[in-house]
Order: C-alpha cells, then structure tokens, then sequence
DNA sequence: TGTAAAACGGAGCAACGCTCCGTACGCTCG
DNA sequence: CGAGCGTACGGAGCGTTGCTCCGTTTTACA
C-alpha cells in the first residue's frame, strides 16, 4: 500500500534542493533567533537563509511550525530525560525528579528569547507551539507528578496541565525585567504543592 | 514662573473641547477594550469614538497611558483596599489578608482581556502600564507580605515585587485555554509562601 | 468680533504577515 | 543523453497596523 498520510512526502523527499532548503532554513531561523527572538520578522530568516518568503511559509506554514522545528531535539531531549526509573525512589525521591525537570525545562524556556512568551500567546497560529509543548513533555511531567503524589509527597488534586502552564508562565518577562527572580517563585509553587488543602489550616474561604 | 512640568497645563485646561474629547475617548476606549481587549487597533477607538487618530496620540502618546487611563480608578481601588488596619490582626490575620488582595488583584487581571498579557509584554512603549501598576499596587503588596512575615506566617525572603509580577504571570492564558486553572496554581504559590525554605524539609510525615 | 494659540483630523509612511503565480530547477523515462 | 513534466522557488504585491505631520478648525480672551 502507499503511504496514507502521516509520513515524509514519498515524492518530496527525492529532491534534492527540497532537503538543502530546509536545512538552510533551520540553521537561518536557529542563528535568527538567538539573535532577535522568537519574534523575529519572517523577512529577517528569509534574508538570513538567502531564500524567498515563499519558500519558507511553503516549508513552515506557521512560525510556530519554524519554532518547533527548531526546537524539536532540545524539548526531545526535555522529553526524554526521566532519570530515575521508579525502583531508585529510594537514593532519588519523586518529589525530586519533579523539581529538577521543572527547573530543566524552566531553563529551557529562558535560554530561548520569547519562547515562554509565544507558548502562552493568544496570537493565532501559536496553538502548533503549544500543542507541541503539551503532546511532547506533558506525559513526562504527568509521570513525575503521578509518581510524587502516589509517594505523599505532593498533592494529588494538581494536574500536570496547571503545573505545565503555570511554569510556562511564571518564566515570562525573566529578559524584559532584569529584577524578576522567577526562579524563586517556581520554587515557592513547587513547595506549595508539597502541601495539603491550603485552606484547611485556617478557616476555609474559596 | 510659569508652571515647571509636572502640573494640570494651565492653557489646555480651560478648553471645552479638551475636556469633552478625553472623556469620549475614555468612553469609547472602555467599550473597546471589553469588546476587542487592550490590543485592538487604535483605529477602532478612533471609529468608536468618533475622534481622529491624532487626537488620541496627543492625549495618549502610547496604548499604555490610554489602557492605564482607562483603568485608572480600578487600580486606584485596589491600592485603596487594605481592608484591615494592623491592629486588626487577631480577627484578620495578616494570611488571610494577603490571600484577599491577592486574588482581588487577579480577578481584575482576569476580567480584562489581555490586560496579564499587556502588563508582562516587552512590546515596546508597555513599560508605562507596567510602572502604573508597580508604583500603585506594589507598596500595597509590600505591606501585606511584611505583615505576613511580622506575624510568622510567611517567609521573609520573598519580594512584593516577585510576587505581584508572579501572580500576574499565572494570570496569563486564563482566556485561551480554558482548562487552565489560574487560581488553583495562585493558590499554591500562596501556599509555598507559608513554609520555610523547600529544599531544608528534607521529608516529613504531617 | 478679531486674533492668536491650541487642538483636531486623516492622509501618508514604514513595517510586517501572508499570498500568488510566473519562472527555474531537478528527477525520471525513453 | 536529452526532453518533458511536475515541483519548488522567489519576490512583487496586497491588506493591516502603529505612528507622524501639517493644513484646517475651534476655542478663549480681550
């Protein structure tokens, strides 16, 4: 049978400009965006490449596409790293593993310019970026948050998608305000999920 | 000497229409701004409002001071609200207090569209938005966090600015992924607030 | 009412996202 | 090896938006 959909183009893939281009492209876009962010013009990764506009949105047709596609190993990697197995809770506790893949792809999102930022846009086209993120490391964090909770060490009720999120989020404006010390306030969300209700130590008002 | 800078210019006061024009377009840019968020086009308040674009500029030189100007009295009711003076704090603790204002200040991110996004952009020309809201809302915070350290609720080591720019994070992305449970991830940072250091824990039983 | 000064309005410029179609190229088969 | 066909390329061009600039209109005061 021939290929049905979900696979590298049977005819494209022949060619040979087809694959030069699209490595010309990614290595354009990579150098682009360590320079100017995420948000760089597509006429700035056009020139940069010594390709047309054309060729790029014909390869990428979203700029989210181009971001992932760049990205792809490095949140490959961020998928991939679970480092202990289950067995080893004792020598590596969950709630461990959880706290330094949080900071890992915390680090992730901070070394790349806008990349929190575009991930938790409303802009349209941006949905490709965070479905990425989501499809990719959300099983990874579930893991790790599953395995924490089943040790009692964090809460049950918080789900990998919030914590997700809210990681995402709370790593926006570390370049735009130098002041801003998200790393702390991971933290502190971190140490928030290692306790019960918060509510029920007082008197509870939600 | 004429009035130095800082003054109601004494000329532009006294004309009609100068009065009559802002007032408009304060209008017209709250109708605005519920209907398209604080990112809808300056042409679109021009239109609603009836005014040219000039207009608007001369009031307004950037967004921000028009976002800011629209919100102004919303803002000032949130520095304004300090329900409990400092000796009230056996009836209200200090706690309880800080989560009150807290989620007081996310609810009015959260029902303005964008206004999270906006406050934490690096777009140029937002900085005014987010030195409006520092320079009203942070003493605010700061006194509430102060009080909540005095009295042995919270930790000491955690700045009112982290905090407030935190919290503003968290807020983000409420309206395009509706799955996203901003509240339940604000809670736990306030919860992570209330212990001592994450990392000196080591493992407990409750 | 005359006049100067201030405010108004929108045409216009620059930057950007994205499209569209004539052209150039590469693969394949005879 | 050469012709032909299909695919990829390229950038001109359109629509949108932020922001400016200057001729025109309005206002306040004498």
């Amino acid at each position: 049978m021939p290929t049905p959909s979900t696979d590298p183009s049977p005819a494209g893939r022949n060619r040979a400009d087809v694959r030069r281009n699209e490595r010309a492209l990614l290595d354009a876009a990579a150098a682009v965006f360590v320079r100017a962010g995420v948000h760089a013009p597509v006429r700035e990764i056009a020139a940069e490449s010594g390709l047309g506009m054309g060729t790029i949105y014909r390869h990428f047709p979203t700029r989210a596409d181009l971001v992932v596609a760049v990205f792809k190993h490095q949140v490959d990697a961020l998928a991939t790293t679970t480092p202990t197995d289950p067995t080893d809770s004792a020598t590596d506790p969950p709630y461990q593993a959880l706290r330094t893949w949080v900071h890992r792809f915390a680090d992730f999102l901070v070394t790349k310019h806008g990349l929190a930022e575009a991930m938790h846009s409303d802009q349209a086209g941006f949905e490709n970026l965070h479905n990425e993120f989501v499809e990719r490391l959300l099983p990874v964090l579930d893991r790790l948050l599953t395995a924490s909770a089943a040790a009692g060490s964090t809460r049950p009720d918080v789900r990998a998608y919030d914590l997700m999120l809210a990681v995402g989020n709370l790593c926006i404006g570390v370049e735009t305000f130098p002041d801003y010390h998200a790393r702390q306030m991971i933290d502190l969300l971190l140490t928030g999920l290692t306790r019960t209700d918060p509510t029920t130590q007082e008197h509870e008002e939600h």
